[in-house]
RNA sequence: GGUCCUGUGGCCGAGUGGCUAGGCAGAGCUCUGCAAAAGCUCGUACAGCGGUUCGAAUCCGCUCGGGACCUCCA
């Protein structure tokens, strides 16, 4: 049994075998830091965190590098009314470097709010200039580039000639010729195909550095060529991103990277799928983005009410990355609601104690539960099927539920098959999905009340007093504290 | 227009030719002072039409619908 990944370069399910033995080199494209992130932007940098998360788990010293991209040619998300009001007041108040800032913050805590470990290293575009002029410059001199006024191009046909260009993408370099689409700025180049390396920054432009070529900014894909390269080498294991970065972002990369480097960038090109709004892509073209900030609290008009982090991360997780995953507040509190289920289970099975029958009571229960956990590696191996795995536990909710109700005993599982449960059930949710408890946690005092009140209501309650015992309940769940009775007689205590 | 993906029960979504995915919602039952949970049982779904096959949601063809990329985009 061993990990297979669907590689976007070869089209085909393979198994993953890193370069080194024992470590894995991956690269993902991070955020622009023009806007501010929304749920598609969530996607990947959940689906790869889950990526690093099961490498680490399989024993790989793993370096996770994730850029932020915050050079080039950028304007503020909103802005553009504004501009039309006090255009040139704007740009000689902006401060690039304050926007980049605002947005890389904003996306920091957005990340951690999900749950999504911090990469290795995350370096920046404009804290790599250097690098990539030193890549442009090699591209020149290998011949694969030409100057025109300051900005450079990469020559994509002389490359075609000799490279699979458009593999990657599925394009063929004759319909690339074809499609001359009449874009701004495209007179420079020699071929409509060609892009841009380094961009001769016009007057106007605030973000400029000095090069061979004059002041300008580099060019849209050389940043992710040249960091990929400075901390994972020439050639590397994993390079992932979202779906619409195959081309041109990516199969540029491979360009730039093979004239440098001589090597196909990557070994495994991993690319996750977009997430839809009404059956559409949630995308600044289409204007239908809603931000995690929105998200989190509710504020948008297609929310009927926040969702909590961990709700989207459990959404995004139920569904196969490669596929197209649909918003809906249906959908997302179907989620938050089975979400609950499992983990309220989860928390069951944690405090349940571990007896000492070597063999189970219900031999067909123990293989049952068995199976399940067993088949955890299983899926995350077959293209990292978390929706499987979730599936699983799903199934293996009421055995937990039906040992605490007294349905099931305890014994019925053995010893070992118990304690398997529990650690392949904490290793996956926390570890490997990076799931965690969504209700904050409460400072003792508020328990010791809380407690109090519990024991109050039991004692009224077995005096018969309802009216008290159920004041008690009522009013705490206007509060949003739950008061449930269980089998056992005791209260549990859980907050919405 | 080109390239590619996709169409699964009320909703969301797994599905590797044969064996009930799963979640949410809904119905019934059990437990319970009542609640709320929880447990058990229930849906015989695979866009349409053909074909291949002993057997297809799964393979092939056509038709219809949806989408992505070709431009900044996760």
């Amino acid at each position: 049994m061993s990990l297979k990944f669907h590689n976007s370069y070869t089209r085909k399910k393979e198994v993953f075998e890193p370069l080194t033995a024992g470590h894995v080199g991956m690269y993902v494209c991070g955020p622009t830091v023009s806007g501010e992130s929304h749920l598609g932007h969530a996607r990947p940098y959940i689906t790869f965190d889950v990526v690093y998360r099961y490498l680490m788990y399989l024993g790989y010293k793993v370096r996770y590098v994730r850029n932020i991209t915050d050079a080039g040619h950028f304007e503020e998300e909103g802005r553009e009314a504004e501009d039309k009001i006090a255009k040139k007041s704007v740009i000689e108040k902006l401060e690039p470097m304050e926007l980049v800032q605002k947005y890389t913050n904003l996306y920091h805590w957005a990340m951690l709010q999900l749950n999504n470990l911090e990469p290795s290293i995350e370096p920046t575009a404009t804290g790599h200039i250097i690098e990539q002029i030193e890549m442009i410059k090699q591209i020149i001199a290998e011949g694969y580039a030409y100057e025109v006024n300051g900005s450079v191009y990469f020559d994509v046909k002389k490359y075609a000639d000799e490279y699979p260009y458009g593999k990657l993408s599925g394009r063929v370099m004759e319909d690339l010729l074809e499609n001359t689409r009449e874009l701004e700025g495209q007179e420079e180049k020699r071929l409509s195909a060609d892009f841009a390396l380094w961009k001769a920054a016009p007057p106007e432009h605030i973000q400029r550095w000095a090069s061979p070529w004059g002041d300008g900014f580099p060019g849209w894909h050389i940043e992710c060529s040249a960091m990929a390269t400075k901390y994972l080498g020439k050639q590397f294991d994993i390079h992932g991103g979202g779906m619409d970065l195959l081309f041109p972002h990516h199969e540029s990369e491979i360009a730039q990277s093979t004239i440098c480097n001589k090597h196909v960038p990557a070994k495994y090109w991993l690319h996750n799928n977009m997430i839809t709004i009404n059956g559409r892509k949630m995308g600044k073209s289409y204007n239908n983005q809603i931000r995690l900030t929105e998200m989190f609290s509710g504020g948008h008009p297609m929310l009927e009410k926040g969702y909590h982090p961990m709700t989207i991360r459990f959404f995004i997780l139920q569904t196969h990355y490669r596929s197209t995953l649909d918003f809906s507040n249906e959908a997302l509190q179907a989620a938050e609601k089975g979400l609950k289920r499992l983990w309220e289970a989860y928390e069951v099975l944690k405090k349940m104690p571990v007896h000492d029958a070597e063999s189970a009571g219900d031999p067909e229960l123990d293989k049952k539960v068995e199976t399940l956990l067993g088949e955890f590696d299983e899926f995350m191996n077959d293209d990292l099927s978390t929706a499987k795995v979730l599936a699983n536990m799903f199934e293996l909710v009421p055995v937990i539920n039906s040992i605490k109700d007294g349905h099931i005993q305890a014994k019925a599982m053995s010893k070992k098959t118990l304690e398997l449960f529990k650690s392949k059930m904490s290793v996956y949710l926390e570890e490997v999905l990076g799931l965690k408890n969504e209700m904050q946690q409460d400072d003792g005092k508020l328990n010791g009340v809380l407690e109090l009140l519990a024991e109050i209501r039991k004692e009224v309650k077995s005096k018969k007093d309802y009216a008290t015992s159920d004041k008690i309940r009522n009013q705490l769940h206007r509060m949003g504290i739950i008061m449930k009775d269980e089998k056992d007689g005791n209260i549990s205590i859980s907050f919405e």
